[in-house]
DNA sequence: CGCCATATGTGAAACGCCTCACATACGGTT
DNA sequence: AACCGTATGTGAGGCGTTTCACATATGGCG
């Protein structure tokens, strides 16, 4: 628990109280966590595995809001003003989750001012990474979302290769799709484009970026 | 200062201790108040007025992210986190701010946790609606989008009215589509259909809703 | 009142992405 | 090794929105 990026700045005194407080639940691969407009008690912080944090549209399209990693936290919306939660989170592969009780949190952020802190920087952050999801929406055209996406998918989850960058999960193109919000068809013409051009291969499902900074370019030069 | 929605809960004492740390800025109409990218130092809150937070793509298009009235809060995010501003903030006519400062806010937060309670209901507010506008951007049409935009606002600024409801800021087109993220030709067709129909009219600028059930449905049967 | 900048109204054409249709390749199972 | 469900690859056509071009209205201001 003490490498949560949230809770790690409680003292050992702290974590000794707040772990009274705290279940761990385990989620098999695609099992479904929380469904969008469930009431929302908990907040849970990825101990192994990886959480798809998502919403589906009335037609049935899947938009992938996020993806959470070991030390990172989610559904702590929910959890901090009590309301619906506002997306689905599914368990991509097989996970180990930590669960906190809005009933016992609360009054343990009023004690802890500190932890409130980090708990807004927290927050912030989701701000501004969403943000930059509408504005990458509304500005971008397809080529440049799917480039930045690659290139985020990189920087956090990149291995370093002879021949470039190597996104270390395996995405299909749907999933792909569903992160950049086009059609799956459409992911696989742009990859074939720049496959063509060198700027990526695809390596048994996994992306390689061979070519940064044409991918950089063409995010810069995009309508 | 007593009505701003974030400060409200803080007893006399403690509005007393806090306003030495306040100064009222005023700002003209259409004046930068800051932009994306600046260093954020400050938050601010509006006493009266009404200010545009928005974002300016590569090309010059802009998307106008929130509207800040009187009571509410912006720029908390570079005032938490101590990053740089998300978007630019203009105010849309005069407007007088209330500006704390970042030095003195993040120890008051620590003397004072429910206001930091407080602070992280805001955010889960902003969170919500910024997700909720991704949805419709990925998920929506120009029909439902703007639909649901012109409902808002009604809720928001919306006066009862003998045929219906008006929305009591006047925007030009050009707003409103930066508003909902379409070119204001768009905007132009998709009113003047629905005046056809009845559902809206438009007096001396002001939009009025005359048939909210009708849009209401144009929302839920879209794409 | 008349003027000019700005806002509104509207059609034609272009463009980007989606939909649909189908072919091919892959990976796990028996 | 043969099979089958699923993922990938790819073309043709359609649809919604933007772009562009221009006409008409509106409203502040000399």
């Amino acid at each position: 628990m003490s490498q949560s990026s949230l809770l790690r700045e409680l003292s050992a005194d702290d974590l000794d109280r707040l772990v009274t407080y705290v279940r761990v639940a385990r989620f098999s691969a695609n099992e479904v966590i929380f469904r969008k407009g469930d009431p929302g008690h908990s907040m849970m912080s990825v101990i192994s595995g990886r959480v798809r944090i998502g919403s589906l549209s009335p037609t049935g399209k899947e938009a992938v809001l996020n993806i959470i990693n070991p030390g990172e936290v989610f559904g702590e919306i929910a959890l901090l003003d009590g309301k619906a939660r506002t997306a689905d989170a599914t368990a991509m592969v097989d996970s180990d989750l930590l669960v906190l009780e809005r009933r016992e949190f609360i009054p343990f952020l009023e004690r802890h001012p500190r932890t409130c802190i980090d708990l807004l920087t927290v927050l912030c952050e989701r701000i501004r990474d969403t943000t930059e999801m509408v504005e990458d929406t509304l500005f971008l055209d397809l080529p440049a979302r799917l480039g930045r996406t690659l290139l985020r998918l990189a920087e956090r989850h990149g291995e370093e290769a002879a021949d470039g960058i190597r996104i270390g999960i395996k995405f299909s193109q749907r999933e792909l799709g569903d992160l950049v919000g086009m059609t799956r068809e459409s992911i696989n013409k742009q990859l074939a484009a720049w496959r063509e051009l060198g700027i990526v291969k695809i390596d048994h499902g996994h992306i390689l970026i061979s070519d940064v900074d044409a991918l950089e370019d063409v995010i810069d030069g995009a309508s």
